[in-house]
DNA sequence: TAGGACATGTAATCAGTTACATGATTAA
DNA sequence: TTAATCATGTAACTGATTACATGTCCTA
């Protein structure tokens, strides 16, 4: 097997297929939602048909039509023994385990917050507390679904991780608020102080 | 003005010439390094010189070559009256403020934990640790450099967020050692437990 | 005088997204 | 019977990276 090197997103939707039973690309796609988003990001449908496509390529995942017969009915893939040999190899991965990606829009707007008035970076930075928020109830919605199945194991602790890294960021926000409110006095438009 | 919409690394860098003075492609990129990356991503050299044609085009920023002629000589870039409104505006931007992005490549070979051996993922989550360390250390510099400089307000406050999600990174890099540890239990190879 | 930092760019490639098209199956 | 969900895919585009090419300026 010619080590062909491929995008992190391909192992991620390899190692959706490493878990018991096979799946379509429209379920997997349910699922990265449901997990892989939390701390990687899920691809879009066509990234997802595309990756499997090209993973049966390599013969790391084999399909099957399930539909009887004809056009485009359902398609089933399970990993191979090749596969889950090239995924595992992968992810032991000595050498070179890329850094982690972050981007987050809203302290780059706080970077640029000589831009704006205090108020609304003040609004900014509480949507994204209340967005958040949300997102952790979903992250914990996950963690009661997997919970008690033995198989996820380590889906698990990749969520408890989410649910912890979502509070750290709820957490995060209100010191910088805080640190917002530090830089504009606290006003006093009554009377003015001596 | 036709509002292009742009993509948020143009705004970013367009955000760095809203610092006051002018500075190169080079200079640019020198900057995003020591603090847009640790929050945002640094984009590469490459990158940077084509959103500067990009935003000169759209009359965002003026350019003037410093070297006094012959080839290629340096050229600094200055934010115009419009690149600024048009900066304010964005980061304004009240609808769409678009998703935190995370890609967490150890945690996502946690998530396939059934691959590995207890062992290899405990060193790869160790490691990540002392990776994340030395990057503390980086913001920490950052963040005495930029200390005490007026026009820097906000940055420090970027860079000051910064530093407690590294901080935080590390306390959950440890929490999902402890899951780990907890899903093997505790070997005692001498003498075999009742 | 050699090496490193400064400085700018091109070319090739790829990862990944959005928008669109199509149709089957299931539940209200 | 109609809407939602299941299901798969194509086309067009673009964001962003890597590798490469080129040359200047400064300093040990």
């Amino acid at each position: 097997m010619p080590t062909t090197s491929l995008p992190p997103t391909a192992w991620a939707v390899l190692g959706l297929l490493s878990f018991p039973g096979e799946r379509t690309g429209y379920e997997l796609k349910k699922w990265a939602d449901a997990s892989l988003r939390f701390f990687y990001g899920a691809p879009a449908f066509s990234q997802i048909y595309a990756e499997l496509r090209r993973l049966e390529e390599l013969g790391h995942v084999t399909s099957r039509r399930s539909g009887p017969q004809e056009p485009r009915t359902k398609r089933s893939y399970a990993i191979t023994e090749q596969g889950r040999a090239a995924l595992a190899a992968w992810a032991d991965g000595g050498q070179d385990v890329d850094p982690v990606g972050l981007r987050h829009p809203v302290v780059l707007r706080v970077w640029l917050g000589h831009l704006a008035t205090p108020e609304r970076l003040e609004t900014l930075v509480r949507e994204h507390v209340a967005r958040t928020e949300g997102e952790l109830k979903e992250v914990r919605d996950a963690l009661a679904r997997a919970d008690g199945v033995e198989a996820w194991a380590h889906p698990q602790i990749a969520l408890r991780w989410s649910e912890r890294r979502l509070e750290a960021e709820i957490e995060l926000s209100r010191a910088m608020l805080a640190d917002l409110a530090a830089l504009t006095p606290p006003e006093d438009p009554q009377r003015a102080a001596p």
